[in-house]
DNA sequence: ATTTCCATGTAATATGTTACATGATTAT
DNA sequence: ATAATCATGTAACATATTACATGGAAAT
């Protein structure tokens, strides 16, 4: 299976929540806004726009300044499919997921948390099954300080991760 | 200024943990040690593992069956400059760095939590900021409710994260 | 006037994944 | 015997960054 692509779907995204965008508008966004969660350079964006046209998920309408592009039925017909499918163990798409989602009521918020819950519980248990193997002895701690902190660190992050998920559930 | 390089740091810091390994067995710690914290493909370590070499970071060493690379003076250098690098701000490049730390006593290791609480304080201070910017109002974590969310739980992961390492400087 | 920002595009380069290939050894 | 694992390598493809390039508009 080829890697999934995340770019078209961030554009359709942020097109589909301000309802009309430009390459140079979505540019700035980066800087901006998604800033924090996702970033992609006008190089990739401008290509990625026209490939979209291309394939009929968005339209595009020129003032004689900048060409702006709005989302259309196909268009957010992919977009909702896209936020459907099952999460992978990635925290990066489970935020950029939640970011478009506007509505507090939308069934699909909880559905991603409850993913993640899903996703974190087994990492969780993973890493603290690792922690027991690698480090069943003081001694393996002294011999690798660096690897037992970044370890017991990893685990401790999943715990909090789990707190804010069934908080937020 | 390019970007900067990790993967020959990572094979050179794997290197000299274990004394000695083939481009097999560096594969291999990728699908279990250090697999939790960094991943490489064999199609990417072995030309890799020919570059080092040709730098005279690693001599090599076949035994009929397999290569093996061990870290020469030279690779010494470079790696502990790699790690004494200024970190950025890169949860995964602290823990990948971490790793290689294997004395409590390496002054490095203060140096590298105390590096990234300074990076992550300002992280939490801005995310902090951005809330505060983005979200004035509930009008508007009611219409943006996913991005809210997100920005939410990114606080609360820095926070974590420093608490964290304010335990353990 | 000249710098900065708006606006778009392509080319070169770097990086990373998947696929294609091959041959030896070990386990079933 | 045959499937799985060991062991290494290259080719094709996808993705992403930096650099190169251009022209208009707005600000200093």
């Amino acid at each position: 299976m080829p890697k999934k692509r995340i770019l078209p779907y961030v554009l359709l995204g942020l097109i589909n929540n301000k309802g009309s965008l430009s390459g140079y508008q979505i540019s700035q966004e980066f800087k901006h806004e998604v800033g924090d969660f996702w970033h992609a350079s006008h190089s990739q964006i401008y290509p990625e726009l026209a490939r979209m046209k291309d394939d009929g998920w968005v339209e595009d309408n020129n003032d004689g300044k900048s060409t702006y592009y709005k989302i259309t039925d196909e268009g957010s017909k992919v977009m909702r499919t896209w936020l459907e499918e099952p999460l992978e163990d990635n925290e990066e798409l489970f935020s950029l997921k939640l970011y478009f989602i506007k509505d507090k009521s939308d069934p699909l918020l909880k559905s991603l948390i409850n993913q993640e819950l899903d996703i974190n519980k087994k990492k969780y248990d993973y890493l603290k099954k690792r922690l027991a193997e690698v480090f069943e002895d003081d001694n393996k701690i002294q011999d690798n300080y660096g690897h037992y902190l970044i370890l017991t660190r990893a685990i401790e992050r999943e715990k909090n991760h789990i707190l804010w998920l069934e908080k937020n559930s």
